[in-house]
DNA sequence: GACATTCATTAGAATTCTTCTAAATTAGCT
DNA sequence: AGCTAATTTAGAAGAATTCTAATGAATGTC
C-alpha cells in the first residue's frame, strides 16, 4: 500500500494521528464514519452499513472501535434515549434536537443555543460537558 | 379504611387525583417515592427499598407503576446514562447535574440555566421539551 | 524477509436492563 | 356476594453491550 502521500483527514491519516493502529477493520469503519459529513451513528446501524460493502466486522470490533475513536476525540458520545447509544462524528461544539419519533438526532449549532448562565459546579467537581437537549414531537398543527 | 380525608399529596390522593387505582403495590412505591422530598431514582433502587420495608413488589410491577405514574404525570423521566433510567419526582421545571463517576443526579434550578436563544423547531415538528444536563468530573485541584 | 512482540479481532457466552406472557389476584361496582 | 376489568406476578424473552480466551495481524528489529 502506498502511504507517501496520506492527508490527515483521510482515514490512514486520522488513525495514524489518533495513535490507532490502521487495521482493515479500522479503516473500513473511518470510511464510513468520516467520508460522509457529520452523522450521528448507532453501533448496530455501522454494522449493517459495512456489512453492506461487503466487509465483516464483529460486533465486538465495531464496539471497540467506538471506543477507541471517542477516547481519541474522533468521535462524541451522545446519550439521549435509553437503551441506544449514538456516536457523533462532529465533535466540534454544537447541541442537538432529538426526533423521539424517529429516533433521529440533528445538529444545532453551537452558537444557537446561548446559555445566559451556567451554574457552578458543586465543590470538589468540575464542569465536563454540558449537553443540551431539545426534543421534538410532530407539530399537532400543519 | 378511612379515606374520609385525603390531602392530594397523600399517596392515596396522589393516585385518586391521577385516576390510578391505590393497590397496595402503588401505594408502597408512592410512599417510598413522594414522602422524602425529590428524588432520582432507578427502578432497581426502588425494589431495594420497598423490599427492605418488607414489602414484596415484582420488577414488572416497579416498572409498570413507574411508567403509570410518568405517563400521569406524576414522575419525569430522566436520560443522562446509557443503560440506566431514572425517575425523577420532581417534574417542575429544572435541569441537571450529572455526577458521572457515582451515577448521581443534582437539580439544577430551572431559573439557574437560562437558554439566551432557543432555536426554532424544524418544519412539523413542535419543541416537546428541553434538557440541560451539566456532567460533572472530580475537580483536579483540590 | 523472518522473528518476536504487542495489539486487534472474533465467535459466542455472559451480563444487565427492560419488556412480555399468561395465569392468578384484586379493586371497584352492583 | 358476585361480576368484570384492571393489576400483579414469576419467569421467559428481548435487546444492547461487554467479556473471554483463542486466533490473527501490525510493527519493530535484525
Ligand atoms: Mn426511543
Ligand atoms: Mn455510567
Ligand atoms: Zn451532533
Ligand atoms: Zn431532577
Amino acid at each position: 500500500m502506498d502511504v507517501t502521500h496520506v492527508s490527515e483527514t483521510e482515514p490512514l491519516g486520522r488513525l495514524r494521528k489518533a495513535g490507532l493502529r490502521p487495521t482493515r477493520q479500522r479503516l473500513a469503519l473511518a470510511r464510513m464514519l468520516f467520508s460522509q459529513g457529520d452523522r450521528h451513528v448507532t453501533a448496530e446501524q455501522l454494522r449493517d452499513e459495512v456489512a453492506a460493502e461487503g466487509a465483516r466486522v464483529s460486533m465486538a470490533t465495531i464496539y471497540n472501535t467506538l471506543h477507541h475513536f471517542t477516547r481519541a476525540g474522533l468521535l462524541r458520545h451522545v446519550v439521549v434515549d435509553a437503551g441506544r447509544t449514538y456516536f457523533d462524528t462532529n465533535t466540534g461544539h454544537h447541541h442537538h434536537f432529538y426526533v423521539e419519533s424517529e429516533h433521529r438526532l440533528i445538529d444545532i449549532d453551537g452558537d444557537t443555543v446561548r446559555l445566559a448562565s451556567v451554574p457552578d459546579a458543586p465543590p470538589g467537581r468540575a464542569i465536563d460537558s454540558i449537553d443540551v437537549i431539545v426534543r421534538l414531537k410532530p407539530d399537532i398543527r400543519a
